[in-house]
RNA sequence: GCCGCUAUCGUCCAGGGGUCUAGGACGCCGGAUUCUCAGUCCGGAAACCGGGGUUCGAAUCCCCGUAGCGGUACCA
């Protein structure tokens, strides 16, 4: 059914296009719509045109604009056309409403909602209105739809959706001021700029016979479909604000990757079709096909997510993973930073999880009461002064020479090894939780080291926690 | 109301008439790694929405129901 549609257009190129309407900030489910598009358009070597949708309402902002525009960069998408305002192209929705308007495909009509409402009520509610032209030529543009037949929306996803033309209204095109509604520019719009293929959400598969019935009036050959399902939240409704971490940018802050991110919005209604789910960009590039996506909306769970950030974390080599950790905490790449970013790699799964992993290098020891009384009791002290003897006589501080003279301590003192190791996190971090405790001795240094531990066990003469004992 | 869409473990993805005692992943539970947390490894519990058909045989095909979602705007 398409061979007509692909010859007459340049060179069976697929054209594809993401058109947000800018009412805020691009979430994950938009996110998922734009990887798709640009998914298909890179698989095939095609072109993926940004249209901002934004046939006024007065919610569309600049700044709206901005932000989805940030987001997708961020998300490292890139498009190789617009982005194209759709209101910057009234004048050719003025010429397509004037030819459907002369060719009387379309009429204006003055009736009102109530009119409408009242003409339902008079030939039963499966049935859709059907108005006259006004005689005065004034209010509203109406497309006439014809009364026999359906209109069919052949889906690469949902096969063939028959709907019985009867019960669409004569629906308005352009409002009295002349200036065009959405399914009306965005019909125009695919057309005039060669769109092969529309990869959009569900939530458009009800509007799609509208814009079929207003490409024929204008003899356009309609493009293919797409209408891949939604995404909802945990409670199973639409995705929104209050579901968390919705947009890209709350995700950004909470430390994921892009390519994490990808990779896991890929796997949302969609399959590789085998049980692989660590797909690189590439390889999603490779084996995306819009056809394969699934019909049922999906859940957005950010558990899985945070997994699989964590896995391309812990893949990135230690000079990248660096930077990265670095522009998110806002500070400058250093050697010190290295070595706590290498301390720290293989556990955290985002990029917020690491500060707090390797914050005692860089500050003083955290103050947690609670972590200290429950450490810093019984043997405690005793521990301390022998780490700290073991600790001073060496020249060489490494995580090597650290653990050499630490690790037979517990077996000296008769204590079990969590009875030295914790005592000594506590002293250097404050907190109950670091990277491994040789490690973090050989990062911090020889010298803030004693200091710590000095500090530690003259904290715990002054006023040793009481304990019964253990 | 009307017009559509959807329905496999808690979640995501497989399986599309027999090979399904339904597979993989996250999460969860248990064990191992005798320094915390995490990571890693091993093991476990966990699903075909309900009812009718069709068929020798249905999670898979059909119908009805139920539930969820979308559209029904001079919104996008």
């Amino acid at each position: 059914m398409e061979t007509g549609a692909e010859m007459s257009n340049s060179e069976n190129e697929l054209r594809v296009r993401f058109a947000p309407s800018p009412t805020g900030a691009l979430h994950i489910g938009g996110a998922r719509t734009a990887l798709y598009n640009w998914l298909a358009a890179r698989h095939s070597f095609g072109k993926l045109v940004l249209r901002i949708e934004d046939t006024d309402l007065d919610r569309s902002t600049a700044e709206n604009v901005g932000q989805i525009i940030d987001a997708l960069e961020w998300l490292e998408l890139d498009w190789d056309e617009g982005p194209l305002s759709q209101v910057a192209r009234a004048p050719e929705h003025t010429k397509a409403l004037e030819k459907l308007l002369e060719s009387g495909a379309a009429y204006r009509d003055a009736a009102t909602a109530d009119d409408v409402k009242a003409y339902k009520a008079e030939h039963g509610n499966d049935r859709g209105y059907r108005g006259e032209q006004s005689a005065d030529g004034s209010g509203a543009v109406r497309l006439r739809v014809p009364d026999d037949g359906d209109t069919v929306v052949k889906d690469l996803i949902h096969g063939e959706v028959r709907f019985p033309n009867r019960s669409f209204d004569d629906f308005v095109i352009a409002r009295g001021d002349g200036s065009v509604l959405y399914n009306f520019a965005v019909a125009v719009d695919d057309a005039d700029m060669g769109i092969t293929e529309v990869i959009r959400g569900d939530d458009h598969l009800s509007n799609t016979p509208k814009q079929l019935l207003v490409l024929e009036a204008l003899g356009h050959e309609p493009p293919r479909y797409a209408h891949v399902p939604l995404l909802h939240g945990p409670d199973g409704k639409k995705l929104s604000k209050r579901h968390g971490a919705a947009s890209v940018q709350e995700l950004r802050d909470a430390g994921y990757l892009p390519a994490a991110i990808r990779n896991y919005v890929a796997l949302l209604g969609w399959g590789p079709g085998d049980d692989e789910t660590l797909l690189d960009t590439n390889e999603l590039v490779n084996r995306f096909r819009p056809e394969d996506v699934g019909k049922s909306s999906a859940v957005f769970d950010e558990k899985k997510l945070r997994w699989m950030n964590g896995r391309y974390m812990r893949e990135l080599d230690l000079e990248i993973y660096t930077a990265t950790v670095a522009r998110f905490l806002g500070r400058d790449v250093d050697s010190e930073l290295t070595e706590a970013c290498r301390i720290s790699q293989e556990k955290a799964s985002t990029l917020a999880e690491v500060w707090p992993l390797i914050r005692f290098v860089f500050e003083e020891p955290a103050e947690d009461e609670k972590a200290w009384r429950k450490i810093m009791k019984n043997d405690a002290g005793a521990a301390l002064a022998e780490v700290r003897e073991a600790l001073s006589g060496l020249d060489e501080f490494t995580t090597e020479t650290v653990e050499a003279v630490v690790e037979p301590i517990p077996e000296r003192l008769d204590l079990k090894p969590g009875k030295v190791y914790q005592p000594i996190r506590v002293s250097i971090t404050g907190t109950t939780v670091s990277p491994g405790i040789f490690e973090s001795l050989a990062v911090l240094g020889k010298p803030r080291s004693l200091e710590r531990i000095d500090a530690a066990m003259a904290r715990i003469e002054a006023a040793p926690p009481q304990t019964p004992d253990s």
